[in-house]
Order: structure tokens, then sequence, then C-alpha cells
DNA sequence: GCCAACGTTGGC
DNA sequence: GCCAACGTTGGC
């Protein structure tokens, strides 16, 4: 079992909007940096537990935990030329882009701001903290911990 | 809204 | 395959 990390501007995608289909599975979608897509598409697995973190607003934070249900799969959005993130380049028989489902588990009781998590030495090695535009990033077991108890969850 | 960081594209 | 130009992300 693995720990994410996932960015969203709250503007597209907020846990309020997670939150308010918490027996719907979500589709993770337009995500277009290869990075990003190799860990959607390799490495993500069902019963992955994931920070939902919202970015570009006057305080980034992390604000819950989403769940991943569905392992990657390829992005649909990429071949339908309506959609914000569509690809010509992607096609059904050979797809570029994949996305996961994720499932609302539950919000922090505190969220854990960009500020907080900057200023807390044991999260430096944090991509979020070295190398901020990575979508999707991989979190440590510590690094979980430490951000649950500093979101005041219980262990 | 600015701009640094950095990923992607495309000419050569 | 290099690298300059360009586009995007995202903190501030």
């Amino acid at each position: 079992m693995n720990y994410w990390l996932f960015k969203t501007e709250p503007g597209c995608f907020s846990i309020d909007d997670l939150k308010s289909r918490p027996d719907m599975t979500e589709h993770w979608d337009g995500v277009r940096n290869f990075q990003a897509r190799n860990f959607l598409r390799d490495t993500v697995k069902p019963g992955d537990l994931v920070l939902f973190y919202h970015s570009n607003i006057a305080e980034p934070a992390v604000v819950g935990i989403a769940e991943v249900v569905r392992e990657g799969y390829p992005d649909f959005t990429a071949f339908d030329p309506q959609a914000e993130h569509f690809d010509p380049k992607s096609s059904v028989e050979k797809p570029i882009w994949y996305m996961v489902d994720v499932q609302y588990v539950k919000e922090l009781k505190r969220p854990v701001t960009l500020e907080r998590i900057k200023s807390n030495p044991l999260l430096s090695e944090m991509p979020l903290v070295r190398r901020s535009r990575l979508s999707i990033q991989p979190v440590t077991a510590e690094q979980w911990q430490i951000i649950m108890a500093m979101g005041g969850e219980e262990r």
C-alpha cells in the first residue's frame, strides 16, 4: 500500500466536490505531465491513500484524504476534441494519458498548509517542497503520519 | 498579476 | 541529440 499527494485547483475540483458525492468514484483525469502519468499508469493502486491538496490559491494546503479505488486506465478525456485537456496525439489504440478513480475518505480536522509543511524539517524531502510543480507525488509512510498528526487526526 | 522553475517542442 | 523558445504551474 502506497501513499500519494494529488494536487488540484479547488476552483476546478475541490474536496467539497469530492465530499458531496461520497458514494461515487471520481475520475482523476486531465493529468498531462509524463512523470505524473507514469505514477498513475504504473504505481498508483486501489487501496492507496491520497493527500488531497488544494493548489494555486492564497493558502495552499492538504485538506483531506481520498482512497484510490481503480488503478490506472486510459484518460478518455484526451480523446474528446471538446474536452479541456484534449490531446490529438492520444488515441484509443495508443493512449498516452492515464487516470485513476478515487473516493472521498475524510476531511482533515485542521488543514495542513504549505507554510506549515515547509516549516517542518521532517518534511523537507517532500517533492511538494523540493519541486513544487509535480501534480502526483509519492509520500512516505513517515511523512503521512506526520501530516496526519499536523492535521489533528488520531493515529 | 508577476515571475521563477521547469517541462515540452521543434529547428538545426 | 542539443538547446533556445515557448508554455504552464503554482507560490507569492
